[in-house]
DNA sequence: TTTCAAAATTCGATATATTCGATATATCAA
DNA sequence: TTGATATATCGAATATATCGAATTTTGAAA
């Protein structure tokens, strides 16, 4: 039963690098006290830890159970060297799994808010399909999941409305009305199709609309924000796909004019999922506290 | 953010003995390596644990305040440290708050049954006043608590019924029936009252109502067990008061019979509490199932 | 007040544990 | 086979933990 956080966190740092060796550089170890320190460890717990497969070091099966009493201990620890800390002082590390970029937008209020609030606290985000998410959050890879999905979720993942929205083509009131049929299919359009993020959620949604009408624009422009998509499209230098929250202000004060398409009624959410059985850290709560204020917000 | 089970153990261990000096005897180091791994412990988490009151060391609101996560570090040590093993091997402590004397009896069973599928688990009983129950198991000395109120506890404490049962009186069915009058006051009884837990809760209970209606008795008898008590009666050596359950036998054949009181219709509740926010061990879940499970044998 | 006993602390000596650096071994791919 | 990559082993230097003896602190008894 004697054990030290010290080995535990060299353990850890070995899966998170993925070998010793790296693990021992981002610790300032040599790779030899590394190699000893999981030997050690595997002696104190009685336990085999990795096995080689190949030149590759993999986890055993006990390696892997013990994960969550690892964790509890990291936990522990991490919580008493926080103690009498202030929210700005207190750190630690919170991993955010977001589907691929779409969503990060969406959550730059939440990021900045969480940094404002605690600097210390690294915020982790990792960017997986849409499909992964939940599986990132059941598996511990991720602390908080922000998925699309409104219902069909298993009974050990709690999860939670933040806000639904809807994808867009704007374009300029100074635009001639006539090239903005975008339902008739088969057509050639003069002008371009600005973006920030050619990969983006939207951009693809918008991208198989568009092959499926043989809808062709003049060509792509990639501009550096969404901000500057907005002012682009203002300026009359093209059309963008953007999410309906950030062009509300400008299709109010008409700077803007929403396009018609047939995928104007597509409605997306944004659900913040988090795994039940997980011990609810104050870092943790922070974070989903401030989900929720965003959301009221909104 | 470095730490290690050695002096987290030492330092529960001088909560728990009272001093340095205690722990050290217990631990098998010398004093001086108790204060030293004290000193260190206080320096890696960087809070003082200890002041010095007069001669006594007394815990300092940080000390108190880390103690959860003291718990949780060790908790998740020794959840390891049973990794792989059956439930006859693994170890670790359960500590019972149980009022006193009285729900021994009923709580046999469960004890028994406890240490025949886990000898390893220390089962520590304390034994308390029936109102402190609540409060051992909300400062975490309890894990599960015994208790006979039914209602009125705060919503951090989850409780559920383990069964109900009544205080009898009872005599040999060859008592002269004159006698057996416990309802008329002021009388003088000519024979024992047979026990064998004088400060036992039935016992006490049964005083009150005695001396209340000023029915005194010829003496008081102790036996070793509430078996012997009952063999007692049987062979009109005098009356005693026992639970209901404990009798239900007895009182079908005819080998007992009911003396009528104004306590029959007292009825009491086993009731098993525990702390909605602590994380349920293997070893708490074990307890809490044979609890569940003992009831129903009932 | 003085004295005593029960604790905790300090400190030097020593045993034990940790880390490094160099080298050996194993694996995969070319 | 060779080179590249990865972990293991070993001895020496260094750091840490423990003990034991002497010292200090404090409350209570004389």
């Amino acid at each position: 039963m004697r054990m030290n956080t010290k080995n535990l966190i060299t353990f850890k740092t070995i899966l998170e690098m993925g070998s010793f060796q790296k693990a021992a550089d981002k610790l300032g170890y040599t790779q030899s006290t590394v190699t000893f320190q999981i030997k050690q460890l595997e002696e104190e717990l009685e336990l085999e830890l990795f096995e080689k497969i190949g030149r590759r070091m993999e986890l055993t099966q006990a390696g892997k159970d013990i994960m969550p009493y690892v964790d509890m201990i990291l936990q522990g620890a991490e919580q008493i060297s926080n103690y009498g800390k202030s929210l700005s002082e207190i750190s630690g590390t919170i991993k955010l799994a977001i589907p691929d970029s779409i969503l990060i937008y969406t959550m730059q209020p939440f990021i900045q808010a969480f940094r404002h609030e605690a600097p210390n606290i690294q915020l982790v985000i990792h960017s997986l399909q849409a499909g992964q998410i939940i599986q990132a959050v059941m598996d511990g890879i991720a602390d908080i999941g922000i998925n699309c999905e409104k219902d069909n979720y298993p009974d050990t993942i709690i999860h939670n409305n933040l806000g639904t929205y809807r994808i867009l083509l704007v374009a300029s009131p100074f635009m001639d009305r006539g090239l903005l049929d975008f339902v008739t299919p088969h057509q050639r359009k003069p002008f371009s199709l600005i973006c920030n993020e050619p990969d983006g959620y939207y951009q693809l949604e918008m991208n198989k609309y568009l092959d499926k009408k043989d809808i062709v624009l003049n060509q792509y422009m990639k501009v550096q924000s969404i901000e500057a998509v907005k002012r682009c499209v203002m300026n009359n230098l093209g059309i963008a796909v953007v999410p309906s929250y950030s062009v509300e202000e400008e299709l109010k004060n008409g700077a803007l004019i929403p396009i018609k398409t047939e995928l104007d009624e597509k409605i997306y959410n944004a659900i913040y999922v988090y795994h039940k059985n997980k011990w609810i850290s104050p870092q943790m709560k922070l974070a989903l506290d401030l989900l929720i204020k965003i959301k009221a917000d909104c």
